[in-house]
DNA sequence: TCTTCGCATTGCGATAATCGCTACGGTGCT
DNA sequence: AGCACCGTAGCGATTATCGCAATGCGAAGA
């Protein structure tokens, strides 16, 4: 968990490249970076900054825990999902490299399908407004997904995996257990457009679990991830005594119930709801209730 | 807001349910109460619980405001939702009494409406549906409402106004500030059915109002309501010299964000949350910060 | 280097199902 | 008679999904 990439780190980083049958270059600009610096990267002259480790992570099917640790399941900084949650649905023949184009249209399908949810909600995405999206049609999106369901399901699964990459990328390399537990509660305050879609998503997965039971499966895996990626973070700081000597499942409750409840105000646009004061309120709960006072 | 109802609340009983069409008998029956102890509450030998004072609102198109001030708008224990909110839609004669059935389909239908939304989910809703649990026809819910839309936003109205009544039924009696805030957080709970059922239509609000604008509106009512009546009280037992000295905003933020957040996961099921784990929670965070300490 | 073949991928058009809504006529109350 | 209320039947629009044929690309062969 130091600052450096390990050799490790970039063998495992040039496989998965090689792997979604990309050149190192087309790669570096699927990512959006100077291949250059991915060069850099991929030779140890450079680090890796988080968001590359996590678009490395979703462009080659891989997650960035194990970019990192050489195992999807390597208990970190934040909880895993459960393998249910991110299937990468064909599997992966480890031998060959992929076609160029090959699990490319399936992401970019699965990617616009999360953009119409999190934007129109789930129940107003149709195969139609997918294909558009994408510049294809109907029967493109039925090539990859049996059903629409299946695609929109494959979307949620999406999205649990992409908050798991970015807490792992973020935060692996932070040792101070106080400024991780800010910066974790940083990464999911609904700031950017990116994050205000990824909670429009998770309201909706929150109102579908109550309703549908086939929903509670995959809101649960999520759920669960959240739930203890705060509680071992705030054993962590407890048991480092940085900490006070509260009950961690209590807190965690208590935490993860205000940021829920904080967010939908944000996210509603209720009036002197802010992201500012959402991250204010937060800090103070923290420094009187968390933090171990000398 | 003493523990009697007055003649004047007697009056006004008596016109609503006169206005209503039914006979004495009649209108007890649908309340499902005996007759003889709505003569009785009507003579004054007898108080009105208050789940029968809101039943007297709901069917006869009135609000328990009115019922126990004479004004729909007159301030007490809880926030009254704007006109937007309550509009009862047919211009109420108030000369003639309605025609026995009048009024009745029209509200049966709001409230299959109602219960089809909270329990299958607003985009699920179909004409058929709603007119198969009223045992009627399609036509017949057309009749009552131009379009599915109407229907459903009523619905949505509906159950704002249910909240209010039975906030202001269930807390106007009582005196005690600080009881009465434990007991508006209890008529919150997601305790009872009815009160699962009109969390999962919150919930849903929330989620539309993220993704709809049109929605906002009736989110912005409803919650400012909400808002406001845990506001007010706040205010209430800190003027009073009850409640500690603290930020009555900031306090009711902290409040109704952990309520949204605790009940959300109670409503999804996640495992350590209960509604009694939400009320000792709720009753701590109240014990600890917001009552004054000697 | 050119041709051919196989196969993954995709577009086009059709089909069947669902569903909101309406036209029209009937019924019973006043 | 007049009116509120409601049922039957069906139109028309939207959509998911499927069958079929075309396309394009890499591998194999000439």
């Amino acid at each position: 968990m130091n600052g450096e990439a390990t050799d490790d780190v970039r063998d495992r980083a040039r496989e998965a490249i090689h792997r979604s049958g990309f050149s190192q270059r087309g790669f570096a600009d699927r990512l959006g970076i100077d291949p250059t610096k991915l060069s850099k990267s991929l030779t140890g002259r450079r680090r890796f900054a988080p968001e590359e480790l996590a678009g490395i992570a979703t462009e080659a099917g891989v997650t960035v825990n194990w970019l990192l640790n050489g195992d999807d399941d390597a208990v970190t900084v934040a909880a895993a999902p459960r393998d249910s949650a991110v299937a990468p649905p064909p599997a992966i023949p480890a031998d060959r490299p992929l076609a160029a184009k090959e699990h490319n249209r399936r992401l970019q399908i699965i990617d616009a399908a999360w953009t119409l949810i999190a934007e129109h909600g789930f129940h107003s995405v149709r195969v139609a407004h997918v294909a558009r999206a994408c510049g294809t049609s109907n029967a493109a999106v039925h090539y990859h997904f049996p059903t629409l369901n299946h695609l929109l399901e494959d979307a949620l699964r999406y999205s649990v995996k992409q908050a798991f990459d970015r807490q792992v990328a973020g935060l692996h390399e932070i040792e101070d257990i106080h400024e991780r537990l800010l910066n974790l509660i940083e990464l999911q305050l609904p700031d950017s457009e990116r994050l205000r879609l990824e909670w429009s998503i998770w309201m909706q997965v929150w109102t579908s679990a109550a309703l549908d039971p086939n929903m509670r499966e995959i809101h649960a895996d999520s759920y669960r991830r959240w739930h203890e990626t705060i509680a071992r973070t705030l054993a962590e700081g407890r048991g480092s005594g940085v900490f006070a000597d509260f009950d961690v499942e209590e807190m965690t409750k208590r935490l993860t119930a205000l940021i829920d409840g904080m967010g939908i105000q944000v996210m509603t646009g209720m009036p002197g709801r802010s992201v500012d004061h959402m991250r204010r309120t937060l800090h103070e709960l923290i420094e009187r209730d968390v933090l171990k006072h000398v």
